[in-house]
RNA sequence: GCGCCCAUAGCUCAGCGGAUUAGAGCGUUGGCCUCCGAAGCCAAAGGUCGCAGGUUCGAAUCCUGCUGGGCGCGCCA
């Protein structure tokens, strides 16, 4: 349970019945009221702005609303003190014994602890992310947006949302012409030709060897001096199946899941762009024109060119964008309208893109269409992940696709595991620069976050271990601990590790509210922190630690707050895809 | 030139739909292992939250302008 919601339900309620005695005007709208943590825990569990948010409708001073409100909060058994602060907060404390019970929630819960239906009302929810271009293996670059979104993909599920992982297949346009030609050429010199230096314009990569010989088991030598208007489109579709089949054994690896891959080709040849672009024709959105150049950087070959565009200045974007090339042929724009319509069309009621940053420039427009296209009534958010700087131990690998020195995301995987790169990847909110050091992140100290949560998680684990080799008397399965007496665990440390087991609800919402499954990283390094103080404490005070040999109780009920934290630190883990460790080796 | 993103401790970064005394890691200094995993813990020092205005009873958080950095800017995806 989300005791923050719990509490605000209760203001409000509050707030009704003050309304009703009079205390305060009807008709308030409580929608700013809040419910924080206060900074500093002196001032209690949580707080509420409430008299703060109301006095300028209400036409009454703060205190005048908070002195009220806080007498009736006192009247709630499980709060132990209710102050009104400063100019108007009310600062709550609960009581020692609710922290307990939301410990004995989380035990209940187990791996569903903190799950919630908060998306059930949201609607289908489309998350597409990765859609590299299939004209060679996946860098580290694609990692990050990876994780990143299989991630999103994860909290939002686990927040009740009913979620698609999309991956958009780039395979029409220019760019996989050129890689069908670079394979023709792998192809020819597999059958023996001497293709001397590729030509540059053609992909150089050596993986395309690989491709040039499945070529030849296929065609044979059929292709071999043929016309290329012959053998573009077969070796084309092999080279790209071959691609994909690469990018999915390396997202396999990562443990990246995709529901759905959507073809550009496909949309193309099924009609998709015409019926979209008519969609937008028929709403008087599509007209012919001419763009004025950029200002301060016009390119040297400028020309004026009347071109079909989409008013997207109507929605906000600065200029309209073009759909359609001089030959005739669809913009990548344009099949990008048609993939958004149909995602639209298939019922989505959200659609999160997650993008390079070096896509930012289009999020505007793309913006515009979704808003035209839906009535305003589907919502896009695109999330932009930073660069990736690939570093060994300060330094930055370099990196070359012309030298070969160019790191796949399969080295990086195979380096260091897929739970270290996953977790490191959610270490910085995805609009930040984030570095991978090799060196940081297999270092196991305190400065590698994936370290310190798995040694907390170990630890906890250990503890278990111990305890049922130390006290075999003692009942340590799920159910007894459950029952744990939970009153004798009184020390500050304990209690501020219960509040923070017992915060994780709050944190999975405000994660998947912001689309930020950064916070989940940051929450986990918090916990582990918490459980890492309190295990010290028991090196000082020999009181404190978590088996006391003559107090079964007391080791029952520490021995649930350890189950606890290794509940919250796997749930937590496990929502980021990260395998929790019972040991360390 | 225009648009988007960013600017918080020496370094790397959280916090940013306002609210009570701004946080963490690293680094620095000083402590803690006969004892549940020291891969850890505790303490000290360190910040006019880029600058200048504005809204507000109250701004790191919202608005405007500026400075500095990243990305992008009509038929590349």
């Amino acid at each position: 349970m989300n005791y923050f919601r719990l509490i605000l339900d209760r203001v409000k309620t509050e707030l009704m019945a003050l309304q009703t005695a009079g205390t305060i005007p009807a008709g308030l709208d409580f929608a700013n009221v809040g419910i924080d943590p206060p900074k500093d825990p002196r001032h209690g569990d949580v707080s509420t702005n409430a008299a703060m948010v109301l006095a300028g409708p209400a036409k009454m001073k703060p205190r005048d609303i908070a002195v009220p409100l806080a007498e009736r909060l006192k009247a709630h058994d499980d709060t132990e003190l209710v102050e009104v602060a400063g100019p108007g907060f009310i600062n709550l404390r609960m009581k020692p014994d609710f922290w307990p019970k939301r410990v004995v929630e989380a035990m209940e819960a187990g791996a569903d602890f903190g799950r919630s239906d908060l998306g059930r009302a949201k609607g289908r929810v489309n998350v597409e992310f990765v859609s590299a271009n299939p004209t060679g293996p996946m860098h580290v670059g694609h990692a990050r947006g990876a994780v990143f979104g299989d991630a999103l993909a994860s909290l939002l599920e686990f927040t009740g949302h009913d979620v698609t992982r999309e991956y958009y297949v780039n395979d029409a346009g220019a760019q996989v012409d050129v890689l069908g030609r670079s394979a023709h050429l792998r192809y020819r010199e597999a059958l023996g030709d001497a293709i001397g230096e590729i030509p540059t314009g053609l992909y150089p990569g050596e993986y395309l060897k690989d491709v040039g010989e499945g070529l030849v088991e296929l065609f044979k030598g059929q292709y071999r001096n043929a016309p290329e208007s012959a053998w573009l489109e077969p070796v084309r579709d092999f080279a790209i199946a071959e691609m994909m089949g690469e990018i999915r054994d390396d997202l396999d690896l990562m443990g990246v899941r995709h529901d759905v891959f959507t073809s550009e080709r496909g949309l193309v040849k099924e009609g998709k762009v015409d019926a979209a672009l008519k969609r937008l024709r028929d709403k008087g959105l599509i007209y012919e024109g001419v763009l004025e150049p950029p200002k301060g950087k016009e390119p040297d070959d400028w020309e004026p060119r009347q071109q079909t565009l989409f008013k997207a200045t109507e929605f906000g974007d600065d200029i309209d964008r073009p759909v359609q090339k001089s030959d005739g042929s669809w913009t990548y724009f344009a099949t990008d309208i048609a993939y958004h319509d149909d995602k639209i069309r298939r019922g989505f009621k959200v659609l999160i893109n997650v993008w390079g940053a070096d896509h930012g420039g289009y999020v505007k427009r793309m913006e515009a269409v979704v808003a035209a296209l839906s009535d305003r009534q589907v919502a896009l958010d695109t999330k932009l992940c930073q660069l990736v700087k690939l570093m060994d131990r300060g330094q930055p690998v370099k990196m070359s696709k012309r030298a070969g020195t160019f790191v796949t995301l399969r080295d990086v995987v195979e380096r260091v595991g897929k739970d270290v790169v996953r977790f490191i990847m959610l270490t910085r909110r995805n609009d930040a620069p984030l570095d991978f050091d090799y060196a940081v992140v297999t270092e196991e100290s305190r400065e590698n976050p994936v370290f310190y949560v798995q040694y907390a998680h170990a630890r906890c684990s250990s503890v278990l271990r111990n305890a049922a080799r130390d006290l075999p008397a003692l009942d340590i399965s799920p159910l007894s601990l459950r029952k744990a007496d939970l009153s004798r665990l009184t020390h500050s440390d304990e209690l501020a590790l219960m509040k923070c087991i017992a915060s994780w609800p709050r944190a999975v919402e405000q994660a998947a509210e912001a689309h930020e499954p950064h916070r989940i990283a940051f929450w986990l390094r918090d916990l582990a922190s918490h459980f890492h103080t309190l295990w010290s404490r028991g090196k000082e005070e020999e009181g404190l630690r978590f088996l006391i040999e003559g107090d079964p109780e007391l080791s029952r009920a520490r021995l649930a707050l350890v189950r606890s934290c290794a509940l919250g630190l796997s749930v937590g883990l496990r929502v980021l895809g990260v395998t929790p460790v019972e040991e360390l080796r």
